[in-house]
DNA sequence: TTTCTGACA
DNA sequence: TGTCAGCA
């Protein structure tokens, strides 16, 4: 199969970005809150994530399993971005 | 049925 | 972070 689709291009919801991250929706949503995540916007005002977001979201959890904290992440995205 | 926002503990 | 209510 040729599933040619960008990894920015949005198509999952906030559902099947719970089952790829196994986070909730409250994380995933308090996250994109504080500026950790940018989901497109949908169907009236429902989060579209893109492959690229599910990993984000993965890389967070990742830093929170290392002991880290929000502060902590934005500190550290705040760093590795600018 | 699922998702969204706001608010509280 | 979890949970509740009302709405689309």
């Amino acid at each position: 199969m040729n599933t040619n689709i960008d990894p920015d291009l949005p198509s999952y919801s906030i559902g099947v970005a719970q089952k790829k991250t196994s986070l909730t929706a409250r994380q995933i949503r308090y996250y994109e809150q504080e500026g950790l995540v940018k989901p497109a916007r949908s169907d009236g005002n429902q989060r579209l994530y893109s492959k690229n977001d599910i990993l984000e979201l993965k890389q967070i959890k990742e830093l929170m399993g290392q002991g880290l904290s929000l502060a902590g992440i934005k500190k550290l995205k705040k760093s590795n971005e600018k």
